[in-house]
DNA sequence: CGGGACTTTGAGCAAATTCAACCATTGTGG
DNA sequence: CCACAATGGTTGAATTTGCTCAAAGTCCCG
């Protein structure tokens, strides 16, 4: 796809507004998109490897992404999910620091690591906005290793519906009911819990009229307060959806 | 004090090579310098609350300090502890995502973050170092969602410990001998557990030939090797030090 | 030397895990 | 089009890891 393209692309993005890129002026856009390819990844397929050379980064345009670690036994961590309009490849390193595996169907923007960091030299707009974005990660990481060290089950899983609706919110979706792309074992990896678990406490939140379940794979909100009081977040916290509602 | 004082200051500065300053020359720092105050926090003494606004970023010199979020009921998770040369303040937000407290006395650097915000703009290979330094940060808060979300207690605190290591290593501290100037209590609000599942740990890893405990606060790797198998690391993440070895 | 804060150790308990069985949904081949 | 295998999800019982509650030990520091 020759690159004029891919320019008209950016343009008529969807995404763009929320992405790193809504920084950018039309010429300023016009040079990230004379770096950028397009990616595509059918579900489950890994887009990026832990401890490969990093040499791509991307922004996530449609479906959704996990991103995990893995111990030398098996058990896995998975420290974030993306949907669109999210960066991927954070944490500039010469290697990844961890895997990426695409949820459902995914198509994603790629950036060649060397040319992406030569242009951020001539685009200081775009070098500031990443250094925003990391810094919202990092409140986000935050807000995690709280939730891993120190919230029970039933906190966990309303932090994070709560967080699921609030990100879905800046995305221009609906947010009453959430979408659950990711299966019951991923949610448990992100949670540090077991499946057995997640599926429990899914239980009990319905049983107790917080929630729904019409299927598997959608939640409804039926008590956001509820929601937020066992989930322990502060009143705002709730609707601006913690760090990601911060910036741009 | 003036402002001459403080680039004199700079240019003596013991942590200078580690700390973000690194990568200037002598007229950056200077400009840098101009903007740069000193602040002195005693033991116990907090130097910046979560939700306070953002007023000041900080550059540590001296001592230590522990990072922390806190829950409703008085639950406590602690997201990271700084030594000298690192960088408080990063999560460039309007608010502070968590609150500081000096360990011990503890001697800082202090930026006034409208100031260094602009500064940035005309130095931008302190921009590119404060994304270099976010990214290990997230990187590093990574591994500790891993750490929170999948690892045992033992494993925990064997990864504390190598972790420790590693960064004294980083700031040319012997590294066998490891100071613990945090409580039990903030080990535990770290590794997300309790202070009796610390001590208890503590003399597993003793009564297992692991680790030697001289003092309270002081601990001698006398099996490094072994800590590194119970703590899954990977070989080279053992002495490189995980995510704080990476980059300048 | 005494008091307070911190740490260690012990005993019982509980939340979440493990192990196991069952159910639901989906996709495939006969 | 149905049977059925495979995958993923839910539910139940037993177990375990780490927590809570309690008491005793240690180390400062005045």
């Amino acid at each position: 796809m020759p690159r004029l393209d891919q320019f008209s692309r950016c343009q008529a993005c969807a995404v763009r507004s929320i992405a790193v890129c809504n920084v950018l002026d039309n010429d300023e856009l016009e040079r990230l998109a004379s770096i950028t390819g397009q990616h595509t990844a059918a579900n489950r397929e890994t887009i990026i490897y832990e401890g490969d050379p990093a040499e791509h980064l991307f922004n996530v345009t449609r479906g959704a992404i996990k991103l995990y670690k893995l111990l030398g036994d098996g058990r896995r961590q998975i420290t974030g999910f993306l949907f669109p309009g999210d960066f991927l490849g954070l944490a500039l390193h010469d290697r990844y620091a961890y895997s990426a595996e695409a949820i459902g169907p995914t198509q994603l923007c790629r950036f060649p690591r060397a040319k992406l960091e030569r242009l951020l030299g001539e685009l200081p707009k775009l070098e500031r906005r990443l250094l925003q974005t990391a810094s919202n990660e990092l409140a986000s990481a935050q807000d995690q290793m709280l939730l891993l060290g120190r919230k029970s089950a039933r906190e966990r899983i309303a932090t994070f519906l709560l967080t699921l609706s609030a990100r879905a919110v800046r995305r221009g979706v609906d947010s009453e009911i959430v979408d659950l792309p990711m299966s019951r074992s991923d949610i448990g990896d992100y949670l540090g819990l077991t499946i057995e678990t997640v599926s429990r406490t899914f239980t009990i939140l319905k049983r107790d009229g917080l929630i729904e379940l019409p299927e598997v794979h959608r939640v409804r909100l039926t008590n956001r307060r509820g929601l937020a009081e066992i989930a322990g977040l502060d009143d705002e916290e709730d609707f601006a959806g913690s760090a990601f509602a911060a910036g741009y």
